[in-house]
DNA sequence: CTGTTAGCGCCTTCAG
DNA sequence: CTGAAGGCGCTAACAG
């Protein structure tokens, strides 16, 4: 009698909605309820009603984590970046996230404010998550980094050109083109003095565009001036810093190309504070064509490189290595190009105006 | 003998990194790994510094999953935004995650782009992945999503006022007074015909903050001037169109006050397009203060709500709920400030600065 | 203070 | 095509 050992009823539980509610009340296994949910195609198509049904009426969310956990895949793709106000990367990270979900992934943004601790950080927060792959867009990469995740064997993919690396996948954005367009662009107005502002010149992409910067002036037979030559830190803050610093000069620029947008637009402002307009007295370049660039007064004249590409191509190399597609054959490298767009920002350089107004009056007496 | 019946041994498994791996090497048993790392106090040093040093050695990292499944709490926090390229959310983003990693969370973003079908799927992976609890940040609400939450006991702050809401939070921006602040401003500065460009007026927290205009318009004793009075979006394109609506009007209004920034740049575009001079012609104030507005040109008069208070009201009334704190008396209810930023972009109207110059005259050839 | 053990909710063989 | 059963990695009683 009373066979049954009452067990000890540990903590009362409070019935929860899990599979086994939905089978018990579509009235087939949990296994049934799996694969349903999973859309399995080999469910008798009534049982799958019934089951639906029941999700519906019971407003059964199957748990993720559990699923993760038994599957082992958490269907999460990491994102690092440096911070999520520079506007570059709202635009990329809303792309990013398009993408994922697309594919039924979700991601987990962390940021690194340029912060070596906050960087180990995030990267300990993505292993612990579980997450399927990282998409690393960070201003500067730590070493370490690869280690720990590769460490885990998770896919990376490097969103900005990196020297090759071991097991890491890289996007390679064409700095070259777009800047050597900028150059050009520069060059055919006349402008023979160009400066540039580098990102932090710690991180390889600073120097690859810096590098191309100065390629671009080598082709075109002009000899770099080092004192234009300024390191900055990709902020709006670090562009007026570097603007400033500039016009101190005795022998000043004509034009500036920036590495990125929010420098430009330091630039722009520190330009029009001292009274110097644009594009008649100083013409400007920038790099990455936020959204807002066209929208600054004037509008700014800038690079651009897409970031749908850049997302798409970060989520196209991360998935086929997550579901197993992997071929062995994907590219790992993928090319995002860059493109100038030419606003209003730039334009014939004062000297030259003055050089050409004789001509044009003769041009225009002649015929 | 072979007393063990051979199991199937189903899928071999590679010795994964777990809890079990490490209590091996440390010599204890799970439970002491796991209290280990859970730093309950009770643990003897010993054993602690044994286990730690295996976690090291074997760089292993807690599943999160496992642990969010067996606990209950994935701490996750949902964040649900309209979308993430609109300037004012990556910095309120940033704050939000900063607040809410110094407290253990991760957070889980979501847009919805403005797309009630995406408000749907957004919600339902804020469920399935288990959230601890979800802020809400969208410019739009749509009350099914209160309901599935809410059936899912998953604590829910608004981060923008909302009437009275069983089982959520809410955290009132106080848009009356940056707003009278603004209107009184532009008053005393000489403006009477003053227009309001405001958010979809579908959006409750849109409403707020045109009534608010109008109360402010009123308590000055000023008429409102209908046509004056510009339903936009809240986007820059949406300042665009409603500035140049409002240039095509023969009665046209002397300064205007925005409903965000992001529409203010959009009408100073326009209206230095057609060489309108900000503020000599046309007086423009925002709403918002991101970062961008202080190097606009001229620098953005406008209204400041601060983030970080918003960020930081958003995890403190959500986190007392996740950890049980919840004596019952929380405050469910709280006000974040708002502050008028003078900077370029307003100043007294032209027909005052007429009226003025006689007197001024006088009042200089006096003495 | 430590170890043993029973699940958390689900997927996935494997046997019917 | 369906159901029963064994974990996934971890925490939380409970028993020593």
């Amino acid at each position: 009698m009373s066979a049954k050992k009452a067990r000890k009823p540990r903590t009362r539980k409070p019935p929860q909605m899990d599979i086994r509610t939905v089978a018990l009340r579509a009235k087939v296994s949990i296994a049934t309820v799996s694969r349903t949910i999973n859309r399995i195609p080999t469910v008798d198509p009534v049982l799958a009603r019934r089951v639906w049904k029941a999700i519906e009426e019971l407003d059964y969310f199957p748990n993720t984590q559990a699923r993760a956990l038994v599957s082992g895949k958490s269907h999460l793709l990491g994102l690092i970046v440096s911070e999520i106000t520079n506007p570059f990367f709202p635009e990329l990270i809303q792309r990013f996230e398009e993408c994922a979900v697309e594919r039924g992934y979700e991601i987990l943004i962390t940021s690194t404010n340029y912060d070596p601790r906050r960087m180990t950080s995030c990267v300990r927060r993505m292993i612990e998550r579980k997450v399927d792959g990282v998409a690393v867009m960070t201003f500067g990469i730590e070493e370490p980094l690869l280690d720990q995740l590769a460490k885990q064997k998770i896919p990376l993919v490097y969103v900005d050109s990196r020297p090759a690396q071991p097991a890491a996948m890289t996007l390679n954005v064409d700095y070259r083109h777009g800047i050597r367009q900028g150059v050009q662009h520069l060059a055919v107005l006349g402008h023979r003095k160009i400066a540039f502002i580098s990102g932090p010149l710690t991180l390889h992409t600073a120097q690859l565009r810096h590098q191309a910067f100065l390629d671009s002036l080598k082709q075109i037979g002009i000899a770099p001036n080092m004192s234009w030559l300024i390191e900055g830190d990709h902020t709006l803050e670090g562009g007026l810093r570097a603007m400033k610093h500039l016009l101190q000069s005795n022998d000043r620029p004509t034009a500036i190309l920036c590495s990125n947008d929010m420098t430009a637009i330091g630039v722009m402002h520190a330009a029009l504070d001292v009274g110097l307009r644009i594009p008649d007295d100083f013409s400007v370049i920038g790099f990455d064509d936020i959204h807002i660039a066209e929208f600054m007064y004037p509008p700014l004249t800038t690079i651009r490189m897409s970031c749908l590409d850049l997302a798409r191509g970060a989520v196209a190399v991360l998935c086929p290595a997550l579901q197993g597609q992997a071929s062995g054959a994907e590219k790992t490298h993928v090319t995002i190009p860059t493109e100038l767009i030419v606003r209003r920002t730039t334009s014939i350089p004062r000297d030259t105006i003055q050089t050409l107004k004789p001509l044009i009056r003769a041009a225009s007496s002649e015929p």
